[in-house]
DNA sequence: ACATCATATCTGAGCGCTAAGAGGTCTGGT
DNA sequence: ACCAGACCTCTTAGCGCTCAGATATGATGT
C-alpha cells in the first residue's frame, strides 16, 4: 500500500532528480493527514449543533477554571486565530446564547467572555463524542505508536512556539 | 519546556479528570504544526510571489509527465480541494499567464491545464527555498526522527485515504 | 496634568473555500 | 437512434478568516 505522498516523491524523483525532497515526505502527510482529521472532527462537531470554530472557543473556555471565564484577548492567544477572528466567533456563539460577554470593570478595555449554561452543556456534549472520534482516527498505530507520534510532534511545536 | 498541548491536556486533567484526553497529545499537535508550518510556507511563496494554492497547482503540473499537463478534475483529486476551487485557482493563474486551459478534443467536458514557460519558471524558482524551508522546520529532529515521523504520519495517511 | 505610546477589542473590505446547482457532454442499454 | 444517468467543469452565494485601521482605554515619563 502507497499513500499519496508517496506517488508524489516518486514523481518528483522523475522530474527533478537534482532535489533532495525528504521534507515532503513529513511535511506533505502533515497537512494532507490534518485536512482528513478536520473533516472529520467537523462531522462530529455537526451532530451536536456546532462547528469547529465554536468548539474551540468553547472547550477553551471550559478547560479553564470555574467560572470558565477568560478575555477576548486570552482565547485569541489560545486559538491561533486572530483578534478580529475571535470577535467574530464571539458575536456568532453569543447570538446563539452560548456564550455571554461583559465588559471588564477594572480594565474596561478587557472583554470576559463565560460560558452559559447552554455552552457549557453543548461543549460537554460534543467532548466524550470528539474523543472518542479522535480514538478511532488514532486506531491504526499500534502499541506505543501513538505516543512515539506525539512526543516526535512535541518537538517540533516546542522549537516552532518560540517565537 | 512544555508545548501549549502539555498545557490543555493538564488544564482538562483538572476540569474533567472522568476523561482520556490522550487523543488530543497527537491531534492537537497536528493542528497546531500544521498552522505553524503553513504560516511558513507562505512567506517562502510570497518572497516568489505566489501562495500556497497557486503553488500547489504549479507544483503539481510540474511533477507530471512532460508537456507538464493534466486535467482540471486531476489537479482537484491531488489538492483535497472541491473543483469549483480548482476552477478559480486556475482563473487565477491563466490570469497571470503561468497556466494555460486547452478545452480536451477527443472528451470536449475536460479542460486541460498545462504550465506556460513563466509558470515553470516561477515553480521552479521557488521550489529549492520551499524545500529549504521544509529542511528548516524539520532540523530539531535528530537522527532518523524525521524518517520516523514520516513512517508514523504514512500509516494513519495510508487508512484515511482508503475509498 | 499632559503627551505619548502601548494595549484590548471591534469593524469592514477582500480573499479563497465549500455547497449546490447549472450547463454541456459522454456512455450504455434498449 | 434514442434516452437516462453519469460525468466534467464552471458559477455563485455565503462563510470564516486575515489585514488594516478605528476606537477607546491604560501606563509611563516628564
Amino acid at each position: 500500500m502507497s499513500d499519496h505522498v508517496d506517488d508524489v516523491l516518486a514523481q518528483w524523483a522523475r522530474q527533478r532528480p537534482d532535489l533532495d525532497t525528504t521534507p515532503m515526505a513529513v511535511l506533505g502527510r502533515l497537512s494532507r493527514l490534518t485536512r482528513l482529521v478536520e473533516a472529520r472532527q467537523q462531522a462530529t462537531f455537526a451532530r451536536h449543533g456546532l462547528d469547529a470554530p465554536s468548539f474551540d472557543v468553547l472547550a477553551t473556555l471550559r478547560r479553564a477554571e470555574p467560572p470558565h471565564e477568560l478575555t477576548a484577548g486570552q482565547l485569541a492567544a489560545s486559538s491561533m486565530v486572530t483578534s478580529g477572528a475571535v470577535s467574530q466567533r464571539l458575536d456568532r456563539l453569543e447570538v446563539r446564547g452560548l456564550v455571554r460577554r461583559r465588559r471588564g470593570d477594572v480594565d474596561t478595555r478587557t472583554v470576559h467572555v463565560s460560558l452559559t449554561t447552554a455552552g457549557r452543556a453543548a461543549v460537554d456534549a460534543a467532548l466524550p463524542d470528539h474523543l472518542g472520534a479522535g480514538a478511532d482516527l488514532l486506531d491504526p498505530l499500534a502499541g506505543d505508536d501513538a505516543e512515539h507520534l506525539a512526543r516526535l510532534l512535541r518537538t517540533l511545536l516546542v522549537r516552532h512556539e518560540e517565537r
